[in-house]
DNA sequence: CGACTCATTGCATACATATTCAAACATGAT
DNA sequence: ATCATGTTTGAATATGTATGCAATGAGTCG
């Protein structure tokens, strides 16, 4: 049973009386652009030009109105620019799985970029729970009029796409593809990641491979199994061992377990993606006391920060999160322009090998 | 050097003749609540008070507005609606650093609690560039009208806090208290965790106990540190040795090294939070080949999913991280309403006991 | 039936800004 | 000096909703 929470309360001295009160003690009101323009002996139209690039006004006024405006404390209001405009300079992102440490890092680099770029960033959660599709709360987003909406690796339900559209929003799916290229995309090229990872693996003369593969929907995991695959028949060799691990850690835990409990026990296991390798190296290692990187090879993919760590040294394929979250800012900006134009970016990655295959050339024969 | 990414562009068909505009093809006009009013009958007043809980209205009409409304896909402008109503619905989450797992773990259920809730979330980075504090995007944020600043762990600069309390915005630290006390904070009660992972070194018999430190300048480590002192000194037992990793992982990893490269190398090291920790483990197995758990015994705090790992079964102390949550929320709501108060709550945790420390009780003397 | 209360209703206005329009102004060319 | 051209400017209006206010109507009680 929880312990209930120590609470501490505690009030603020009130405003004293109002004899102070022209102390800038509490200035409740806000400072507007009216209140800028009297203040600087110029109309209203004036102060909204000044903070309006491109605008026409004479380069003293303006400086007249900045100056006022500074004194005062003013800035735009965003809503009422935003309501205005009719764009409110907000991206919505939407986010599955936080437990992915590839989507955290993509998540932190994004809101930098957005930051830098004067945008800002509306999160919200979109369980892809199985056909259900993000929560309502999306519905109310789109009303923001956000320049952009970017789902990170999630399933949008047709109906959000046709929502989006009739909104004129424009949707950047990353690290996903949708099967209709109805929209845009930024994502890694699962497909050459995976025949690299298949070739160090066959030239680390592996017997016997298995593909670990993740959610059975999902974009990449279909790209980066055929990748996978593909690659295994043009050399030859036999088809890989297939479970699923969903792209979580207790579900690959398990489907390591069944595969290392196989009398056909494979001696590589490529998996879709680095949490789930991460998961595949536990049990390898602590449940069937295999030396991983010797007896058994074990590889992913995303190159999360954690795969670099002694204790995994993981073998991977990077995905660049940051040249991925750059394209990402480079679609917001260029589709608010235009959008009904949809644009897929593919950013290549690298192989990188660390102890956990066996090197090539080092094979242990029986 | 990076290679370029593959694009591929396409425009969406052009809109056809006008003599199928009809079609519900585009309507970029967004439906207004005038719209709305003129299907159903009524004037605009009525449409707003129907979507208003609390206002006057008849049952009857305020159904068949609501009708009306579902058959034109209306929903309120909340960009309007906030410049109305002086208050946004969006609460601003300030966020440093996304390394830590705890913290991810936080925003990711911050997120769903804020939707369940109908508020929006803008989540902006406020990287505590040691003096430099948050971006100034922040400033900009709080002219949103937001209901509540969120802050994950950051350091407010002294004229943020100024800012907001002109503003009437509410200021909520996560896991962290502010010196003076001037805003709400909801935290874990670090100085019970610290004394009880002290208590639990001291039970397994360790003779030299060495304590990793987090950001000096956090109240989470001066807290942690000082109950683990505290414990420490009222046993009798000697003070700890200290190293610093500033809650990051290769620091850690570089003070793990110095611990251990002393004469008088510590059994038993408690790490300010669990990331440390891991770093900890890391280095002591993996570089100077001891057995932990035996030779050496480890401790963390936050007890985040991985401490659970069988590669790490890592002894921790939790924080509740969903309970904390909560108890932001909790605050948030109540904070709307009392804009001046203030409250801190700190939520206790639970010594977690796993692998990683000497069991109690099977000391291994010389 | 009259006076009273009370819930509904629509009109008008406020929220804080951006932008259209026409007028004012300056500039330069003829 | 006249005209054409182009730049600034402020008044007015638009964005889409919430709400104060007065009026309407329906009951209720005497």
């Amino acid at each position: 049973m929880q312990m209930a929470c120590r609470t501490r309360a505690s009030r603020i001295a009130p405003r004293p009386a109002d004899g102070y009160a022209q102390s800038m003690e509490i200035d409740n009101e806000p400072v507007t652009s009216l209140d800028v323009a009297r203040e600087a002996g110029v109309s209203q139209s004036a102060v909204s030009r000044a903070f309006t690039p491109g605008a026409s006004i004479a380069a003293d006024k303006r400086e007249r109105i900045i100056a006022a405006a500074e004194k005062l404390g003013y800035r735009p209001n965003p809503l009422a620019r935003s309501l205005m405009r009719g764009r409110s300079n907000i991206v919505g992102v939407g986010v599955g799985d936080l437990a992915n440490p590839f989507f955290v890092q993509t998540l932190q680099l994004l809101a930098d970029a957005l930051d830098r770029a004067g945008l800002r960033l509306m999160l919200f959660p979109a369980h892809a729970g199985s056909g259900s599709g993000p929560e309502p709360s999306i519905h109310e987003i789109l009303h923001y009029r956000i320049d952009a909406l970017v789902l990170l690796s999630v399933s949008p339900t047709s109906d959000l796409t046709e929502q989006c559209r009739r909104a004129q929003v424009p949707v950047i799916h990353f690290n996903r593809t949708t099967p209709a290229h109805d929209a845009s995309s930024v994502v890694g090229d699962n497909e050459s990641g995976a025949r690299a990872i298949a070739a160090h693996l066959l030239a680390g003369d592996h017997r016997r491979l298995a593909f670990l593969a993740g959610t059975p929907d999902s974009s990449t995991n279909a790209e980066r199994e055929a990748g996978f695959a593909q690659y295994l028949a043009e050399q030859g060799a036999p088809p890989a061992l297939q479970e699923c691990g969903e792209y979580a850690f207790e579900p690959s835990m398990a489907a390591t377990r069944r595969l290392l409990l196989r009398k056909d026990r494979p001696d590589a296991i490529f998996c879709a993606n680095d949490t789930m390798a991460l998961a595949a190296i536990t049990v390898a290692r602590h449940e069937f006391g295999l030396d991983v990187g010797r007896e058994i090879s074990i590889a992913g993919y995303d190159d999360v920060p954690m795969a670099g760590w002694p204790g995994f040294a993981l073998t991977s394929y990077s995905q660049p999160a940051l040249r991925m979250v750059e394209e990402t800012l480079r679609l917001i900006l260029a589709l608010r322009a235009e959008p009904g134009r949809h644009e897929q970016v593919i950013c290549p990655g690298a192989l990188i090998v660390r102890g956990s295959t066996r090197p090539v050339g080092l094979a242990v024969r029986p």
